[in-house]
DNA sequence: TTCTACTATAGGAAAAACCCCTTTTTTTAA
DNA sequence: TTAAAAAAAGGGGTTTTTCCTATAGTAGAA
């Protein structure tokens, strides 16, 4: 008998077909319908009342509006539904920042299909599911030693971007409208903040935080 | 009635687990077993006969022994095997050199269930299928336009490993145990050949072309 | 063996990057 | 509204990078 119904939101067609596939054949759960991105999910939630499922099966790579901004509008609006982060990527910062935005469950990309069933029954029943290394790193991160986080404003972020190019930092000040002094104090700034040495340094850090995106 | 048999090489087990459902579902297709990567394929068909299928889904980022190969080793030692490649992200070199190894299907991330079915179908029937993008891919890089691969030296590359560090280029000297203007020497060889301005051109294209990860 | 290609190396110079310290302008908050 | 904080800009200097041209040494081809 069917008590839960399941949305899955995720642009990568195949998986998603697939994983409603499986749900379907879940004792307790059906799929109400899929989304391929979180704008799609709000105006079916906004649509009507009759859209609103227990459980939300959510990618966080996705265009137009992520997982992680959705996840959050979900939790702001509708609190009493479970949103389950679906990652193909575990990347240490991205989990996180889906936890904080209020998802009750984080499946990575090696989860089975009983994990999966397991993961919704539990959520649905505890409120809550998390695999051993979602809690391990929720525990390191609670430990204080998760680096504390570099918060950049948002000309630093454009400079980095910027400083990710080929044009030199004259051409870059003449982009931004500012002095190539004020520049200077840019890059000066950054290095200290971000502990590097040198463009380079600026380069990969931009990256590795997917400020740029080579 | 299942007249062909499929293998699924993927390591995300989730969509893995899920493809299997949906072939399964396919009338003339059933699903022969899966592998976690290409390795443990090549084990299975080394195995036995019987566990040689008539088509291959084979994800391309794999940990151990990656889909190219993988693809390539077939090719080579079973002819007969049609493999398909199924990617996640669609990046214009990767799927050629798949194509290279002797794919004769690709589907990219946003396939339908009902494509994947008729792919698998014209496979079986025609030898080949291939998306309206593919197709397009295909087309651009046979009139010539495609980018004359450029061929780098060992040392060079080690160097562009180096240039990818906070080291200076002094210092980058020093570890390659080579004078520091031979060092200007690669750099200015380098800038010519990836048509780049600076060390940050350099950065890009080792990170662009999986030299260095970030 | 001489030519050629390739690698390693230099000198010299200009441009860009890096660094420190001070001043002006703008914003923010008490 | 006034003091403090933050952002923008400048002066002036060192180091590194970038660019150009030129020369050994060495291994393979003619």
């Amino acid at each position: 008998m069917k008590e839960f119904s399941v949305v899955i939101v995720d642009d990568h067609t195949l998986l998603s077909q697939a994983i409603q596939g499986m749900v379907d054949n879940f004792e307790r759960f059906k799929v109400l319908y899929t989304c391929k991105n979180g704008q799609e999910l709000i105006d079916r939630f906004s649509e009507s009342p009759k859209n609103i499922p227990n459980v939300v099966l959510m990618d966080i790579n996705m265009p137009i509006m992520n997982g992680i901004e959705t996840t959050a509008w979900i939790n702001k609006t509708h609190a009493n539904v479970n949103v389950i982060a679906l990652s193909v990527e575990d990347d240490n910062t991205t989990v996180l920042k889906m936890l904080k935005a209020g998802a009750v469950g984080y499946l990575l990309k090696d989860t089975e299909k009983a994990v999966l069933e397991k993961a919704l029954i539990e959520i649905v029943e505890n409120g809550f599911y998390h695999t051993k290394s979602v809690t391990n790193l929720l525990m390191k991160s609670i430990s204080g030693s998760m680096d504390e986080q570099i918060v950049l404003k948002d000309r630093e972020i454009e400079f980095l971007k910027l400083a990710c190019t080929e044009m030199t930092y004259k051409e870059v000040a003449d982009k931004m409208f500012l002095s190539p002094k004020t520049i200077d104090g840019y890059r000066n700034n950054l290095f200290i903040k971000l502990n590097v040495r040198n463009r380079v340094g600026l380069v990969m850090y931009a990256i590795r935080n997917k400020i740029y995106t080579p």
